[in-house]
DNA sequence: CGAGGTCTTGAAGACGATCAACAAACGTGG
DNA sequence: CCACGTTTGTTGATCGTCTTCAAGACCTCG
């Protein structure tokens, strides 16, 4: 099981060696599948493994007191669901799968080797944490200053720019498993006012949403909408 | 110029021996005074030396096309304000000072030479930048869920925690030289209902805030007000 | 084809924004 | 050390976005 995306994202990033691409395959430990709408990990669960998600849409969460959810992420082929439980030891959020999910397991001791032999590979590791984070900033941003519709403008930039990077999207339409309860989670409203953005948007003439796939039909206008700059995804090749 | 409280903080979360401290505090090339309310780093600015805060108070930010302004992090001494300008290169952000601050600058080519002959320190600097992660990801869960009393009361309570941790909270008690308008880009709130909030706080019998001093009369029923749970901090001593 | 989940729509109400005016605190120069 | 101007904090009133509750339509999958 070679974990392309993984690879080919980190090759975007900055050159890979042919050996430093042999030890990020020989990472996997083996590949487990979870199905739509169950845990990947449990809240506050120790880890010892990491979990690179092959396929599927995955998203951290953390739920409140009263049983409020806040989507923190959402995840996509290539991406680490969890790549700082190596270090953190124990997660601050839970794991879901929104769709069902392939994943790869990683075990820490093999990137504690890395640590320990490999700088560059570390660095970018390390890196794609950095990135993560960076998402992190951006959705505050969105969350604190715009209104529903520029977040879920904002949002739907970001799924398209992050899938078209792994060859999940392309021709500025991809498919999206998703429902709107759980991209209010994620927003930060409710599902009823997640309906009336995306009808807006529709309305606008911005995007199709048919069933599981979107096609966005003004990209200059939602980049506009969501007041979208892709910089903070940080996908320029560069020495690292 | 030792930067004690790095050098704290990174032993609380692990040990550290006489030569990490001895190659931390080689890191500090020379330290400079930012005026209260200057920029520290100006928005997409290109980096080649790390940021470490010494003494005042800092915040990331950004800046909307409208002239809105999302904080979307505060740094109290020990923290770097940078340090994944190390691998990104170019911030996504902004970092002002909101008090003066003393500022131990790391150029980046030592840390690259970290990556290369020290693992450990490596983890713990990427540790680091992993903390700094979860923060952001509990202020996501804050802002999308919590009301603006709730979210203040989240806040103070990071606040007091994280000062203490380095020495300069005790007793309750810390000093926070800040605008209400700045905790309201923080909280994504207007100013005025910020000073609502607080006025709430205060008629609670919560907290007293006077000039800037801030003293917590009731911590239990802060934590609980605010949902705090500091778990995302990661302060537990473990191997790394 | 039936059942449960998801989407859609309407109406009432809460939380927070905005505007505006004033009070208090701060700092700067005289 | 005081006077004065500016920044910050406080309060009230009105308005808008989003929530909540509820009911019905649609759709997907076994």
């Amino acid at each position: 099981m070679i974990p392309d995306a993984l690879i080919n994202k980190f090759a975007s990033r900055d050159g890979l060696t042919d050996e430093e691409k042999d030890i990020i395959a020989g990472l996997v430990e083996h590949v487990r599948t979870v199905p739509a709408r169950q845990d990947i990990i449990a809240q506050q669960e120790r880890v010892s493994s990491s979990t690179l998600l092959l396929d599927g849409l995955a998203a951290r969460y953390k739920i409140l007191s009263d049983g409020r959810r806040q989507i923190t992420s959402f995840h996509v082929p290539g991406d680490f669901v969890d790549l700082h439980g190596f270090l953190l030891h124990k997660l601050d959020h839970g794991v879901l799968a929104i769709s069902e999910c392939q994943l790869a397991v990683v075990p820490h001791e093999p990137l504690t080797r890395i640590t320990e032999t490999q700088p560059h590979l570390t660095r970018l590791l390390w890196l794609d944490t950095l990135i993560d984070a960076a998402v992190h900033r951006e959705w505050l941003v969105a969350m604190g200053q715009m209104d529903a519709l520029g977040h879920s403008a904002h949002l739907l930039c970001e799924f398209y720019v992050r899938l078209e990077q792994v060859g999940r999207a392309r021709d500025h339409t991809f498919a999206l498993p998703i429902t709107q309860e759980e991209l209010g989670d994620a927003l930060g409203v409710s599902s009823v006012h997640v309906n009336r953005s995306i009808q807006e948007l529709r309305a606008l003439g911005l995007i199709t949403w048919k069933g599981k796939t979107i096609t966005i039909h003004d990209w200059d206008r939602l980049v506009q909408v969501g007041e979208f700059d892709p910089t903070y995804l940080h996908r320029r090749n560069e020495s690292r």
